[in-house]
This record gives C-alpha cells, structure tokens and sequence, in this order.
RNA sequence: GCGGCUAUGGUGAAGUGGUUAUCACGGCAGUUUGUGGCACUGCAGUGGUGGGUUCAAUUCCCGCUAGCCGCC
C-alpha cells in the first residue's frame, strides 16, 4: 500500500506515510508550487534546505511550454528540472476554469470571449494564453501528458466550477468530473501495466488521484466522493473550494470530507490555504495541501510574521516556544506584514526574530529587503519567498510532531 | 540690457474656452488561496503668481517672477 496512517494525533491530525517512486513523505504535508517546472526564483536545492518533500507542477503549463514530448526526451521532468523528490502535477481542470474568467473579463479584445474554453462530454477544448492556437484535452490525454512527464502523482481532468456558476452548472461538471475520473483510471490502469512504466527505474508505479466536485452542495458532494471511492483511487483531492473564498465558506464541506472520504487513503485540499486555513484543515482529516500564496505573496512583498514573536515582550517571563499552534483555538497564528510599507524602510530587524530561514537566519533586515523590493532587485523576491516557503514548511513540521 | 521660448501632481511629458485634467515612472495604501513571472485596484494636482476678456479659463490677453536659448 502505498498510503499508509501511522497515528491520528490528540489534534485529530493524521500522521502517515505516502510511499511513491521518489520517495516517502510524511503527512500533512505542503506542495510549493512551481508551475512551470520551477518554484519562482528558488532552486532545487535550496527547496530540500527549506525542507521541502514534493513539489506541484502544472500539466497545462508543461504541455504548452516546453512541451511533453521534450520533457520526455530530455529524461522526464525530474530530471529536466534537477529534482529527485516526489513531484505531483494538476492536471490543468483548473487552468480550464481559470482562463475562462480571465477571457470574459478582457473585455474588447475578443469578442467571443466565452468561446476561449469549450467543455464538452469527450474532452474540453481551449485556446492557448501563449499564441491563441487551439487544443483539446480528453482525460486520457491529460494522463498520457503526466505519464510522461514521469511525475510521482496523477491529478485527473476535472470540471471546476466558478463560484458563480448555477446549481445546474455545478451538477453537470460534477458529473462530468465523475465521468471523466472513470476514463483516466481506465487508461491509467492500461498504461501502467507495461513492465516499465515510462522508463523508470524504481518498482513502485505513480499514483492516480480522483478530485471530489459539487461545490458547496453537501449532498452533491457527498454523492461524488462515494461515486469516486467507489471507482477507487490511490488518492483524493478535494477541488473547487480554494475560489471566491470572501463569499463562500468551505469548511462545511472540507468538514464532511474529513468524514466521508476513505480513511486509508490520503486526502488533498486543493489550492487551500493561508497556515490557519492548513492548520483547521488538517484538524478536518485533510493531508496533503497546495497554495501559491506563500510564493506570490512573497514577491508582492508580503511575508508572515509568527504572532508568538508579536507577544514576545509580554511572555518573556513565560520562555513560551514560540509556535503558530500554541492557544487551544487554532488559527490567528500568523501575522502577515508588507515589507514595502512605509514604517519598514528603516526597520533593522529581521523578518522573525524566530524563524529559522535562510533569509533572517543570515540577518537581512526588513530595511534591506524593502530596499530591495523596491529595487526590483531579484534577491529581494528571493529573500521574501525563501522566508514565507519555511514558514509554511515549517508549520507542516511541527503539525506532524504537534 | 534687448529679443525669443517655456512655466500643468515628486519627476518627465500630453491635452482642452465649458460635466470627475491624461500618460509613464516615483510616492502612499489595499488585494492576492489546484500562479497568464516583479500582477491587479485605489488615493494624492485649488493647473508659477497677480490681474483682464468671457455666461464660463488650465486653455485667450497683460504685468510680475523663475528657467532656458540667442544677441549686445
């Protein structure tokens, strides 16, 4: 088995095993993101010093630029990018659901804007963001894309609704989504019955995913996560609650999740979160997480601050451990400050006293990282993005040994 | 001393006799959750100064001041 749970903790948190061809990872874990087959500015190396176990990468992205084929030829994508851990790739159901937002909000520049992505029973067809040229995904496509990539985890096509989308709409990419998980596991399951199973070395084969859609409909959901785990899958993801979060409220459905999906298996909360939002959901039975905001923030020179540092001159007395998940309530752990304010231009300190990151570790005052940022000097970005990337690492470390 | 030109947010530039004066960069702040790379959204100007013409002037005219260019 390639899962397997270890121990719930008093926190409800699920400490396991996920064994996959390039290693064996503790959960929860989290997934920086590097879309492109890159974390933005951060080299491989630097990723396992932050303490990193497996990184995201995009299929649509790969697909587009540079192309399977190349990554393929040029060794699969671990070899292309000089990573040896675990890598997991979205399948690009997302990319689907986020470039046709981005087409009906370019206004002018298309007049059929809507027309950017068209999602039928077989497949889904869209233009691409690089040179308008035309292209179809089926589920079995997408599989083939990942198959030779050689990456370590398998997301399936999947409709992803928008936040807005009718009840109608919702039910529909749901079924879709059901429908096109059968096919992918059935092609996946063909493909990798071959002896060498995209050239790889190792015994162990990749692992297929399902992704459980339905909105906020608890019924729906539950209805689709039974349908899934019915077809069985070596994982489930949790999809489409990571979007318009200001209007909607995912945490009874992250909640039912926890209880519903199948125990044995590890379960994945997609795009989610900010570290409160991680911490909350791990307590939910969730373990495995993705989200660009360390990354993004970073560059737009936001980066967190534990609060336990904020208190510190009123706990001194306490020698409290500073920790994000101290306090019985969870959450509110974290401060998040932006090192392009004004009051931080001649602030010597570094970001947290308390972190143990390459950046505060090596003294970089917050005036130097500002100055930087404001620079657009690339270290600046750097810096920030190295700090938010431990935080969150850091936060999985001590979720696991809480 | 004489002649010419110019004076528009922090900087550099547009533009117009009539509702909220445009752009870039800078400044200040906000947003960001399966990343369309340092993105996006806001905020800040009583238009050098004093008069005149006009129903109405940043826009037309005159004085003053400042700067630039040329001549003596």
């Amino acid at each position: 088995m390639p899962f397997s749970l270890i121990k719930k903790l008093e926190s409800a948190v699920r400490v396991g095993e996920l064994t996959i061809p390039h290693g064996l990872i503790r959960t929860p874990f989290f997934m920086p993101v590097g879309t492109a087959g890159s974390v933005k500015g951060v080299a491989p190396r630097e990723l396992k010093e932050l303490g990193a176990e497996i990184i995201l990468a995009n299929t649509y992205h790969l697909y587009l630029r540079p192309g399977e084929r190349l990554i393929k030829k040029l060794g699969g994508l671990h070899s292309f990018m000089r990573w040896d851990k675990p890598i997991l790739t979205d399948s690009g159901g997302y990319q689907v659901f986020s470039l046709a937002k981005n087409s009906s909000q370019a206004s002018g520049l298309r007049p059929q804007a809507d027309g950017l992505v068209q999602i039928c029973d077989d497949g889904v067809e869209f233009t691409s963001h690089l040179d308008g040229s035309k292209h179809f995904f089926t589920p079995e496509r997408v599989i083939d894309i990942q198959l030779d990539l050689g990456v370590d985890i398998l997301m399936p096509l999947d409709v992803c609704p928008s936040g807005k989308a009718t009840p109608e709409e919702i039910k529909r990419a749901t079924q879709l989504t059901i429908e096109w998980a059968k096919r992918a596991k059935k092609h996946f399951l063909a493909r990798a019955q071959g002896p060498r199973l995209n050239g790889q070395a190792s015994s162990l084969r990749p692992l297929l995913f399902a992704i459980v859609q339905g909105g906020l409909d608890l019924t729906l959901r539950q209805e689709c996560a039974a349908a899934l785990a019915e077809i069985g899958f070596d994982g489930y993801a949790v999809g489409g609650l990571a979007v318009d979060l200001e209007t909607r409220d995912m945490w009874d459905i992250v909640k039912l999740m926890g209880e519903i999906l199948p125990q044995d298996k590890p379960r994945y909360l997609m795009g989610v979160g900010t570290p409160d939002d991680i911490i909350q959901a791990t307590r939910l039975g969730m373990d495995m997480f993705d989200c660009v905001l360390p990354t993004r923030l970073a560059r737009h020179g936001s980066v967190y601050v534990c609060k336990s540092e904020m208190d510190d001159e009123r706990s001194n007395d306490q020698q409290q451990i500073p920790s994000p998940l101290r306090g019985e309530g969870g959450g509110e752990g974290y401060e998040l400050i932006n090192l392009l304010n004004s009051r931080y231009r001649e602030d010597p300190k570094v970001i947290d006293e308390n972190c143990a990151c390459p950046a505060c570790t090596a003294g970089f005052s917050r005036a130097y990282i500002s100055h930087l940022l404001r620079s657009n000097e690339i270290l600046g970005l750097r810096l920030a993005t190295l700090h938010n990337l431990w935080q969150y690492l850091n936060l999985m470390r001590e979720l696991r040994q809480e």
